[in-house]
DNA sequence: CTGAAAGCGCTAACAT
DNA sequence: ATGTTAGCGCTTTCAG
């Protein structure tokens, strides 16, 4: 049945069942003080009627607005408009938050042609928390959301007063190591996302890196490490490239993201590198491509629907109140495939 | 300079400068009735105190929410969690009705445990408008909203009574099979998209593509079509798979997206094909993958970009009450690259 | 050009 | 268990 557009309000309500507004009021919110006849009654007349809350009025008095803001900065890392991570992690992190009744709303930096900090987006939609995907570090709109009493969740990016989550970095990469290690390689490249701290990605996996070296007693050494520009496969090329200008010829790279393992593959066959004959691949993400890849890649896989609802189940500690680590890891898993091989 | 948490209200302002609310209000407003120089005060000591109008006082008495809810069902389509395209159409859309002054909310399917279908909660939010992005034009909720009075917008997906805006797919699919013949190609294959009426992209291109063999007078031919499960590798590998198990062995396939073409060109690896000497393959989106692929893949690249901001554009026609085309067709370009040869 | 009064739809605090 | 009163922050008449 389809219902009339215009509004029905709990005063309709009250005037057909004979109850006051305060009363239906309570039956619609299913409070404790009211008889269960009149409950019933209010309800089936409310169902009848088509009766839809008005957000606006309840927030105005409850100062609730059951709305999770999103700060969500579009690709400072160069990817290109496709980055792959973001759109799952939010999406899992929706469907928790909406099933605890929450809606996520994009924040905008302006409001109408006129210029609005995001925070003060925060306090006009009265939002109850934050969740920030991938933004810049450093945009002091943001640290200022972020230093408010706005309570804010950060995924991918740390910042210094919240609580955020990543996948786990340098467990795995110290793991990538040493797993190219029992496979025989001995002269392991590491081929690294931006060092500039916008995402803990990068660092972390470089140190990971350096820490399984460690572990198995290989030498640290500088040319054998070559910092990409983007996380793109434009400087996964450029990065190999550069690596196979250098004396030392590793037998293995760990590259640190699958989009530039796209662009290290192509510099490998440009150079008449075959993998895993020449060289093996070990990498982190898993996309899409990952398993179409020649040979299909090895890879840790990110599982971005853990992450979402890691993020949703921190948030909603947070707005009741409880404490939340200042930062929590979510495992990788690797994924074998054909890029390594024994040696 | 940073601002105390507690709300500031016209009230505030209206206590210090010595005027009423209402004057206030105007000023907050830019209306025109009011004196510059009462104007310019109330402003300065709004800025003073870091006022944030509330957006619930305001949408209850002006019953517009500046709020634009988002139907993004994820991924009906079987491509797994990345797929490439709606984000970036979505990003695009953000950013123009932000410019106008518009914020964009999920809207969900249930309210704090309850349920509360989408319409529902368009009338909660008081929604201003609607983008569906790659909904189901089965879902009887999604339908219910689209046959509402709130105004909407969809993109990629057809509904009955609303406006759609996609790529361009009969055009390019015509052009797709005249390039193969240009190329010399006179046996020409099609592996389509799902035809289940999901996404209007499977049967347009597919249309197309007869229309392509019409218009260069070549046969049509069933043997010459496959159509795959889903939108997504796998599908184009076993689609791949049961076309070179038929009788006829085509010169050249237009496969209808990226996506699929993975696994179209890993089947055509396995099966000993060499790409283009063996055959050539013309594919549809240009995703980040197109350009890494091997050999580099001619593709029709889908303006993402264009996309959004048409709908926005269609979004802000209909909120002014302008008259809108049921149908709206963004062009896509054909990126060369080299996945077809002259035979 | 400015202000007084009223009301948007809802709920909190109390009284009955 | 139900109703009365009041008020959330803002804007819209309409009077002056």
């Amino acid at each position: 049945m389809y219902h009339s557009t215009v509004m029905v309000t709990i005063y309709d309500i009250a005037k057909i069942t004979g109850y006051s507004a305060p009363t239906v009021s309570k039956a619609l919110n299913n409070q404790s003080d009211i008889g269960q006849k009149t409950k019933e009654k209010i309800l089936q007349v409310a169902k009848d009627l088509g009766y839809v809350p008005n957000s606006s009025a309840k927030g105005l008095v409850t100062r609730k607005s059951w709305l999770i803001g999103l700060i969500y900065e579009e690709d400072d890392m160069g990817v290109g408009i496709e980055h792959p991570l973001f759109a799952s992690i939010i999406n899992a992190f929706k469907q928790d938050m909406e099933a605890t009744g929450y809606e996520l709303i994009f924040i905008a930096r302006n409001l109408g042609g006129r210029r609005m900090s995001l925070l003060e987006h925060c306090r006009y939609r009265h939002v109850d928390g934050v969740l920030i995907v991938n933004s810049d570090a450093k945009d002091t709109e943001v640290l200022e959301v972020t230093q408010s009493d706005v309570p804010c969740i950060s995924s991918n990016i740390v910042f210094p007063d919240i609580s955020t989550v990543t996948s786990e970095n340098i467990r795995p990469s110290v793991e990538a190591v040493q797993y190219l290690y029992s496979l025989g390689h001995r002269s392991i490249a590491h081929i690294a996302g931006p060092q500039n701290s916008i995402a803990a990605a990068g660092y972390e996996r470089l140190e990971g890196y350096k820490a399984g070296l460690i572990s198995r007693k290989l030498p640290l050494r500088d040319e054998l490490i070559v910092v990409a520009d983007f996380w793109n496969g434009q400087s996964g090329y450029k990065a190999m490239m550069e690596l196979w200008k250098r004396d030392e010829k590793p037998t293995a790279i760990f590259c640190a993201s699958d989009i530039m393992a796209m662009g290290v593959m192509n510099a490998c066959r440009d150079l008449g590198l075959s993998i895993p004959q020449d060289i093996s691949i070990i990498s982190f993400d898993d996309n899409l491509w990952a398993s179409f890849a020649h040979p299909p890649l090895t890879t840790f896989r990110q599982d971005r629907q853990a992450i979402g609802k890691k993020a949703a189940e921190m948030m909603k500690q947070l707005l009741s109140g409880e404490k939340v680590p200042p930062r929590v890891l979510v495992p990788v898993q690797l994924i074998e495939r054909d890029s390594c091989r024994k040696i």
